[in-house]
DNA sequence: AATGAATGAGTATTCATTCAT
DNA sequence: AATGAATGAATACTCATTCAT
């Protein structure tokens, strides 16, 4: 109803969409609601997108940039301890600058995004983080360790229980955890872990 | 559209209710869609059940009774690496039993879950189990260690790519990823516990 | 507004909406409009037709099975003027009887008919009228002739601005013009016509 | 998107806003169609129109100025069957010339046309043309001679369903027909009609 | 001569729910 | 144990139109 008007009009309706979708749901999450509290009229929302799906996908599309970046330098890493340890910290840098929300976002989402075009470049990027993270092996424990290495750092944010704990903290223990995982990958866990 | 009618009326829209919430979510799921695929009217689900959410409800309250079960088994099992084992492997159990169809209704879910009654009591299972698992250390890292340990078993269904892995070579390869983590869990070994 | 109770409410819709959408053309007339008239609410509409072409559709039918009657019989008459003289007798005798709103309802139409499949349907039916009545012939003039042997029909409900003309007179008026027309048909025009 | 740059603005609206009307309807064509199709903006017609409904008057104006031409040499031509080939020959000619288009987009929108201020002169200037051509008789079946004789020249290009017909040949042929019907006016009935 | 941004009123359609039978 | 008929409130989306620039 405020309208606070910082930043284009687009670039606001993505902001409060965002947050509505993550806090309600995309179902739940009416245009009319977005409109209210942007103060401005559903039509409004028609002139900068051509649908809900379209806000949605201009939404994620910049993350999906970045996502992809990240991946398309883990190509490069070598496929061992070490490599593995770069790209997961690349990952868990960009999930908590400018992440959470939008990861937070997918989750809360699923259902939705399986049929979101949006939602299933996402999923696709995830695994084939996952990918990355098990090469060379084949394992079915070892593909279960690089996908819960990727969670760790999601669920950093609400399975650590840690009342004030700053992100960086976060991020820390969330490594902590996950290397552990990927260091067990392959069979051969580097020489100091025992 | 008819579909075979095993057993009563009631249970068999939980079926189908369950079913198609977890596919679609709950919100994109409507009760024509449910009574359509049953053959009956929308009238008729309201004979049963008296709205949409005590149809959730319902279906979620059996596995609640289960969950709880677990958990007040869990409360009395020693706070050591080997109570852990008992505590997930018990939950494994239920999991694939019963369970798949359940957890992803409620994976599928979670924003509608939030403002569900039975979503809820489902949340506060989960995390109770976490806290199980993580009893006697207060550990960020632990906490987030219980959780994956968890979250493993979810993910063995999805997360492990292999292509015709039976439950039962899913549930073990689960288990073994949660007891690494829980293994860890503590730094203190079993002994200095007490 | 006021529901003079009769007839199915079905039936109900389906009056009001010939009569509306004859008035003011299909895509002027809103379902509000027509639940306003009877009323009801706009789902009740909903309830009796899947759909807005669905009401077109179901008002067209019948006018559409009549039609196929004539057909058929006009298949098994002779092609001579004095079977065209048969076919146009019956067609008129439908079009004064049931027909003036259905077929002012399609002529008023012709643009939203031409993508509703009752539309479509009532074209060709109108298309093969035609055809029987210049059957035999390829000449160019005849098929025009024929043409407005039927149009003669539709057309004396307006060119003809005799005041207070009865159908019964307007019928005869209509049928001694298509005669003429039919007469000239297949230059084999009838003895006295020179 | 972008058409080619014939014509000032103003004069591609109106061509493309009368084959949009005519293929599917007044209503149903929207302003935004309109404009995408010419590569301007909405408010673009805007600025050249100052509504909808301008733009059907700007391009039925001119037709009807050549209709008040052709009605008004056709009060001073002679009231028997050479009078009347005249004025029906000038209408041919008009509608071959200029016209089909406009006169399709005339009869798709007969609805619309009711509320249109250039529909209702259009609407005059037919019964007018229908008047003229019965002056003299008040029966009503040479009324609808007359009317049928002025279809003739519309139904030319659609009831003849000879495949490849040159607009002139359909002229010749719809000028045949009409002769026909006007010959049989003014109550001087062929011989055997009784 | 035109655009970018927006509006107010409307559209068809869907939904969970109710209730008399 | 269920249906047929209906409702009220909502939804995504579209339209003709306006106006400052």
């Amino acid at each position: 109803m405020v309208s606070e008007s910082t930043g284009s009009t687009r670039s606001r309706i993505q902001a409060v969409a965002l947050e509505l979708f993550t806090e309600q749901g995309y179902e739940k999450t009416s245009l009319r609601e977005i409109a209210e509290r942007l103060g401005v009229t559903k039509a409004a929302l028609y002139y900068h997108f051509k649908s809900k799906e379209e806000i949605v996908n201009s939404v994620v599309e910049d993350r999906l940039a970045r996502l992809d970046a990240i991946i398309e330098r883990a190509h490069t890493r070598p496929d061992d301890a070490a490599g593995r340890h770069a790209i997961i910290a690349e990952y868990a840098d960009e999930f908590f600058q400018h992440g959470p929300s939008a990861m937070r976002f997918f989750e809360q989402n699923q259902t939705a995004f399986k049929h979101l075009s949006g939602g299933q470049q996402m999923r696709e990027r995830l695994f084939a983080m996952i990918g990355l993270l098990s090469r060379g092996t084949d394992s079915p424990a070892d593909q279960l360790r690089a996908a819960l290495a990727l969670f760790s750092i999601h669920s950093s944010l609400f399975a650590v229980r840690g009342p004030e704990l700053s992100n960086e903290e976060r991020k820390r223990v969330a490594l902590e955890v996950a290397h552990e995982l990927l260091d067990t990958i392959d069979g051969k866990p580097p020489a100091g872990t025992d």
